[in-house]
DNA sequence: ACTTCACCATACGGTACCGTATGTACGCTG
DNA sequence: CAGCGTACATACGGTACCGTATGGTGAAGT
């Protein structure tokens, strides 16, 4: 993971993130990660104060991305929120699209969100955007507003849950959630057997 | 948290699930937890012969009480598999039966999972009993064969999601969980507003 | 060519943890 | 009450990490 010309504050960042995924909050080490990127810790406190600067510096990043993306991109996919909601469940099933190492970013940051309180407090804001995205989703849907809360908890709350379940291989979360979703949104789900992604 | 008589395997395996719940798989520390437990480590080398043997203790101990206290609970509750499964949303949504810690320590286990091998394994055990268990209700009730597994999934993986939305008051564990099972099972869900739990 | 400065290496003191080795108080047994 | 095992306390060497301080280097400016 020799880096070639000198490295930049997101170059640390991204690593953070791949150091978070693979070994969990405790593996966000100055020492580690820049044994990672080849360099010494020298370059580390050039570029941030200390660590806590540094983990800020990691969940700011995170949370511009992650509501950009997301939200943006099923945005495009159409102006029918029915269609809107199957292309949100696609990505979130499917190998995503936001970066520094696929999905996995979304699990260690919740991970990471119980311990921190910093981490935790950017996660609620990215969470609340979310939901209230889906919300608005399925309001487009004409699903009665009494309903529309819970039915954007139970959607949001099975993708996370269904992806944790993946991880050791015991749920289908592409076919799951479409059944769910064609469920919520009052089709006849799933007939078909199931969709294995 | 001084102790009066002496120690047992067991209150350190207690201890250690304080301690998993508070800091995380990070905080599982000998010397920490003997402080807290106001012994000297002296204690723990005498009952455990090092750190991954205790960790070994406490992932078998969890393992036989997760399976049986739940799935026993719910088998108590009736022989209605439908009041079964509302049974099963009521425990997992209220404050839970398991001991050391309520309910952060499936969560706690579950993000140890995530960075251990050994914690990986013992929660797919538990994780596939447990599903097993929801989709025998699910069959019991009638659903579909080609559905049981998605319905099992679906509720077990909402179960899981709502909890961690919960954790930053995001949503409405016990009444979104209510609705969710309420369609699983054909019925016309949630018409009443939201179960404030 | 000489300085400047961004970027990084190296060396240091300090802390927290692990596992081991050994010492010690206390209950039990004969 | 001598003897022994249990259940700890204490002391030790070793490792890994943090943050600081200071020194080195190559490219860009003048």
């Amino acid at each position: 993971m020799r880096h070639s010309g000198t490295l930049t504050p997101v170059d640390w960042i991204a690593a953070g993130f791949r150091a978070l995924t693979a070994g969990g909050p405790s593996a966000l080490r100055v020492e580690a990660i820049a044994r990672e990127l080849g360099v010494s810790k020298g370059s580390f406190y050039w570029h941030f104060t200390d660590g806590p600067a540094f983990k800020r510096a990691m969940l700011r990043h995170w949370a511009e991305i992650a509501t950009a993306n997301v939200i943006g991109e099923v945005s495009e996919a159409g102006a029918d929120p029915r269609e809107q909601l199957r292309c949100l469940v696609k990505i979130a099933a499917g190998s995503r699209s936001d970066p520094y190492g696929g999905k996995l970013v979304e699990a260690a940051i919740r991970d990471w969100a119980r311990y921190d309180a910093d981490a935790a407090g950017t996660l609620k804001t990215v969470d609340r955007q979310r939901l209230e995205f889906v919300k608005s989703l399925f309001a487009a849907c004409g699903i009665p507003t009494e309903r529309v809360a819970a039915f954007a908890g139970i959607l949001f709350g099975a993708l996370i849950g269904l992806e944790q379940l993946h991880h050791h291989g015991l749920a289908n979360v592409n076919g799951d959630l479409t059944v769910l979703l064609e469920l919520l949104l009052g089709g006849s789900a799933g007939l078909a057997p199931e969709d294995p992604s």
